[in-house]
DNA sequence: TAGATTGTTAATCGATTAACAATC
DNA sequence: TAGATTGTTAATCGATTAACAATC
């Protein structure tokens, strides 16, 4: 049958798509909220549009999950929320640690949206030794020093790295060390991680620079045919033949 | 030949793929990093390993946008750091504005990197009044009833929401209507714009509930087959026959 | 029963990857 | 020329989507 790409029971070779993993929160924020309203009931249909999706994506997203829906009727609110907590792992507790504490690392062990959904900040740790000690949203915060029986103690599997990216690769390795498997990184680097352990970047360079490449041929939407440079591109060190995107007209370059 | 999706020139049917889109960023780093350690050329087995990628995929990606390599040889950093710029529209200046000054607003408005590419915050709005005026990151804070006219003034395209999530549509919708078409949502909400508007969003609760689903998986490895329930679930509202995950068998309920 | 809506199928589309001919 | 490395092809894989039979 499927491949079982971990060595797990073959019972439970279950596979649910990475695409529709990375779903999953989407559809539970917007079920928390109609659960807030004591709505009982959605429809497939409802729902997608409260999460921003098409209808077929969530029901072929859902089906993956089990069977938990009525047909003729839709899906039962608290039911739903339940089961996605439960497949997303949110039914138990995740302590978080932060290491980092500058203005971003200050900004996330603020943001309340952490604590609401099985998440907890255990510790703030950063290399700064005048910062030992001072509380950063209500918890102390501590020395990288002692980020190896941080990590230990408070049972952290998950750490979030808000250093300056000269540091980001030595604080992933330290972390990966004191046992953390999953990694969210803020710091602009490419982090190597051995086998088994999970790096997921939160990167706003990059996506400002996404949006300023759709931005600029929206921009050019009833501008000339082929953007002329602004400014003068730099000389090739190899001296050869070169071919634009257009195929065979030569790039546009001063001689 | 290719569908327009876009009503352009014919000529210029390009087409870069998103998933291309979103990985020359990370080359632009890599190759700029280079750049400033005086490299004259890299080859593309070099380069993907710098920027985490595998090297045909990189190679496939350039070529889409022309032929910047020299076979045999490799590419030249600087060069290639001209191209991908140009291509991301990043030789050009890129206003943009903060909405919501909080903890995150204020971090953003700080953080070094949004300079150095071609983005320039011109501009921090906030609703609260004691705000306005006060100075973050060297810029002074002013109010939400002069949006209209900040971002009509600074020439702002791009807008980035740090708002509380309930503010956040209601701000989207002002943007949009003073002329934004690119947006940057760091607020935990689904927007809704109009067609040409982009909206990428940045969700650190998001990015960890991924996390903690395949953390859940890894701490399963040699766990019991199948996770009974910590908890006991919620009854559905709607007695029903429904099939778990593994097909069958009945769900794992108390009844 | 008639109407509504799920769960699944199958077609399509887009992205990844290995392999290698072209060519520096 | 021999060695190196690109640019492209083609196979494969994964994700999306419309359509509809199953069924509440």
């Amino acid at each position: 049958m499927a491949t079982g790409r971990t060595h797990r029971p073959a019972t439970r070779s279950r596979g649910i798509p990475e695409a529709t993993v990375a779903r999953l929160p989407l559809y539970l924020r917007a079920l928390t909220a109609l659960s807030e309203r004591s709505v009982p009931t959605v429809s497939s249909e409802e729902l997608a549009t409260a999460a921003g999706v098409n209808s077929a994506k969530l029901r072929k997203d859902f089906s993956y999950l089990g069977s938990y829906g009525t047909r003729g009727v839709g899906y039962d609110v608290e039911y739903l929320v339940y089961q996605i907590s439960r497949e997303l792992g949110l039914t138990q507790d995740w302590p978080v640690a932060i290491v980092g504490i500058g203005n971003l690392g200050a900004a996330l062990a603020n943001y309340g949206g952490f604590a609401s959904r099985g998440f907890r900040v255990a510790a703030l740790i950063d290399a700064d030794p005048a910062m030992a000690g001072t509380p950063v949203a209500g918890i102390a915060v501590q020395h990288t020093d002692d980020l190896d029986r941080i990590i230990s103690d408070n049972g952290v599997s998950i750490g979030v790295i808000t250093t300056p990216p000269g540091a980001a690769q030595q604080v992933c390795d330290r972390l990966v060390a004191a046992g953390v498997t999953s990694i969210l990184n803020f710091a602009p680097t490419v982090l190597s991680v051995p086998e088994g352990v999970d790096v997921r970047k939160v990167d706003l360079s990059i996506e400002l620079q996404i949006l300023a490449f759709h931005e600029q041929r929206k921009a050019g939407e009833d501008a000339p045919v082929e953007g002329e440079d602004p400014e003068a591109p730099p000389m090739r060190a190899t001296p050869a033949s070169r071919k634009g995107p257009d195929g065979d007209m030569p790039a546009v370059m001063p001689a």
